[in-house]
DNA sequence: CTATAAACTTAAAAAAACCTAAAAAATAAA
DNA sequence: TTTATTTTTTAGGTTTTTTTAAGTTTATAG
């Protein structure tokens, strides 16, 4: 999960990225609008966290812009600006969620949790596709047919939560290193390749009907055999 | 736009409704929770205004078991229970929203608009002519005549676009290789050949009635035969 | 009808992409 | 610290895709 902060106080925005890494998210941090809007714009982040009062253009306009071009990340609104004509018009810029500082964690990452489950498709503590199971509270993953289960580590379980996410549906090396490995790492083509093979070993562990294919220079999707 | 509203308090529920109402929505009210869930469950509402203390069954419950069975309406709580652990329960149960009574109705509306408001459409990733499609997403040349399909490579997936594209118009050779090939490979007309003859190959396995005519000195052009 | 240039097909060589075991490095836990 | 776990890198082997090249067919101008 990758989160952008627009945030220009830097304490603040600091012990925000803290937070949440701890919460094993991704975190990029800037510091003025407009930046803010370039780092949106890319598209890669799972949902925004922004401010409304910053140098160079204030969160409002942010949002209305990255809307206009057809950017639909979430977006949470954090901020001291509590009045319900505030909360009216950050909502209606396109914000999917508004809160007020001073702001309790616990319910920031409440939110943070409803904003990055996919709309549509809510995600408890397991994830199901055909036979097997996997179980994001524990990191493991299951098969019904044979009733083993394995251990995944972090690495491998946020993989297979993506192709969970899709089933049938390539996602490119490119995606999986974003989400994964973050949008400035040095990770390459190899890492994922390493992976998959880990996760198809254990697929086959769990004796699942489910194997992750290749699809030669476009990536990989996971569909069930036969 | 169909509104539920699961509130026993019936003189809040009943000015809620009004105020809905007023704003153009359809409003159906139930006054406790486990009719609250059967009403849920028929799926046809894009909204659900959830209490929590609620009598025959409570709000998060409610909540809980509609996501169980697969209802991915939008839920927004509204309650009494403020504290951060009741919304923390309240979102992790399944809620999309959590607004605390009592509430302004200027802010409810609006985030019952963010609730509302349709995200991430669908894009088809296929394109058809005649009786074949081609599926982006996943490489593939299917016919819903034979009902066969098969596996494209890069290079042809490419090619076959470019004339889906365009079907019934001639493309030269050259459009085709700074598409495919890139502006300054050193690909010649040898290479397209190769690739339209192991397009025919494929739309003829398929059994498809589409073809690729050469068109001398001009080039090539997808029809279909008869 | 024939000569000729363009187009077609195919096998096989070359290149690129992919896979995986195992070693090394980094990180977390005891 | 030491130990265990996780992540990254390496490197050789496998498979698929792409290119090459030579022989064959087809269209058309003369």
């Amino acid at each position: 999960m990758n989160i952008l902060i627009v945030e220009d106080e830097k304490r603040l925005a600091d012990a925000l990225a803290h937070i949440l890494l701890e919460n094993k998210y991704m975190v990029d941090v800037v510091y003025d609008g407009a930046e803010g809007l370039a780092y949106g714009e890319s598209g890669i982040y799972d949902c925004i966290i922004l401010d409304i009062m910053l140098p160079s253009m204030n969160g409002f306009d942010v949002c209305l812009e990255l809307r206009k071009k057809k950017i639909t990340t979430p977006v949470l609104m954090l901020t001291a600006k509590d009045t319900i004509s505030d909360k009216v018009r950050g909502l209606d810029a396109g914000a999917d969620d508004y809160m007020t500082k001073p702001f309790s964690p616990e319910e920031l990452m409440a939110r943070l949790r409803v904003l990055t489950r996919r709309r549509g498709e809510v995600i408890l503590d397991e994830m199901r596709y055909k036979d097997i199971t996997l179980h994001l509270d524990q990191s493991k993953l299951s098969c019904s047919k044979s009733l083993k289960s394995i251990h995944l580590n972090f690495k491998e379980c946020e993989m297979l939560k993506m192709f969970m996410a899709k089933p049938e549906i390539i996602i490119s090396k490119q995606d999986l290193i974003v989400r994964i490995w973050g949008y400035d790492s040095d990770a390459g083509d190899n890492n994922v390749e390493a992976y998959i093979s880990f996760l198809r070993k254990k697929l086959h562990f769990v004796e699942s009907n489910i194997e992750i294919q290749s699809v030669k220079k476009l990536g990989y999707k996971m569909t069930s055999i036969g």
